[in-house]
DNA sequence: GCCTAGGTTCAAAAATTATTGAAACATCAG
DNA sequence: CTGATGTTTCAATAATTTTTGAACCTAGGC
């Protein structure tokens, strides 16, 4: 059930040769995968999360690369990800090029970081364009319930707008 | 620029040949798109909705195939989508078979609803998991600090699924 | 200063998801 | 009943997204 041969204990660490994930593991794994794909994260980035989350200490490159059997390229790309959401924080002990990451403290904190970072773009960038469709409809004398509907979007779209700040503070709280 | 002859006001409404959409119309969907995105939910639904949601009247199935210029299929699955969630209602004209849509009056319930419908099976499902991954961790003596992170985890999921009814009890308020 | 462990990039391949359209189905007006 | 109308289904195709891996950087230990 191993893999076959291993000289253990041998020279150097050559090949640490990981073990496949444990079924507490992906049971855990596969939970974080699902609420990731609802909004749109892959599959690699979850795995890597919920890895770590389940982690005793922090997690090297290497370390995640071989218990998730992915390529570089994902691993680097997964941490770049959750990286630049603030999801995990990266301990380096001296006299090591090495990085060694951990989750970040807050699971929900993390959680509305994400979504502020996708939904507020969208947000801001359809302000104007908003208000510019409901002026159209109004000049064209649309039907009342098309310019109701209309203004109830750009109502929305504004409040959200003010409101968005008050949820993390860019770091903080 | 418009398919070359169009023999205008001829016998029946053999071919009506809807207009493309608007540069208004565009934005809109363009913003709906955006956000049904994020969602994971397909273009073309988005679309659709955003055309029912700037039109005056309720559209009907051929009306929507042809301002959007998509097939039958995406008209038939999208209806089916938003229909699922409930997010369009059909007035039906008495004599005659075809349905004709428009939104729900209220986008915000809409939404709510779409939320929980990717969300809550995926905790539902989860619940037991979860459960045995944290008494998993808990039997093999793993570290205080993983045993915190899956006992928040199971407490978040717990709550989530006692709050969820609270939210849209199935149709009212 | 070099040289290499440690990581990133990015074009190509694989996997996944959405769309199409032709055939099947259902309903109701006549 | 029956036939045309209105809609759904679903296998095939197209589009998009994710993953891979080899080439390429780069910081820092020596």
């Amino acid at each position: 059930m191993k893999p076959p041969s291993e000289k253990t204990a041998s020279r150097r660490p050559s090949r640490p040769s990981y073990e496949p994930l444990q079924p507490h593991e992906i049971e855990l794994a596969d939970f974080f995968v699902r609420m990731a794909g609802i909004l749109g994260v892959p599959r690699s980035v979850a795995e890597i999360y919920a890895l770590l989350y389940v982690s005793s200490g922090p997690a090297d490159f290497d370390h995640i690369q071989g218990r998730l059997g992915i390529s570089k390229g994902s691993v680097s790309q997964g941490l770049k990800f959750l990286r630049d959401h603030e999801m995990i924080l990266s301990v380096k002990e001296p006299g090591s090029r090495r990085e060694r990451w951990q989750p970040t403290p807050s699971l929900a904190a993390s959680l509305v970081a994400l979504l502020r970072s996708q939904v507020l773009p969208a947000l801001e960038q359809a302000q104007p364009g908003l208000q510019r469709v409901l002026a159209d409809a109004e000049q064209r004398g649309a039907q009342p319930e098309v310019i109701e509907r209309l203004s109830r979007l750009n109502r929305w779209n504004s409040r959200a707008l003010e409101l968005a700040p008050l949820l993390l503070p860019p770091p903080g709280a």
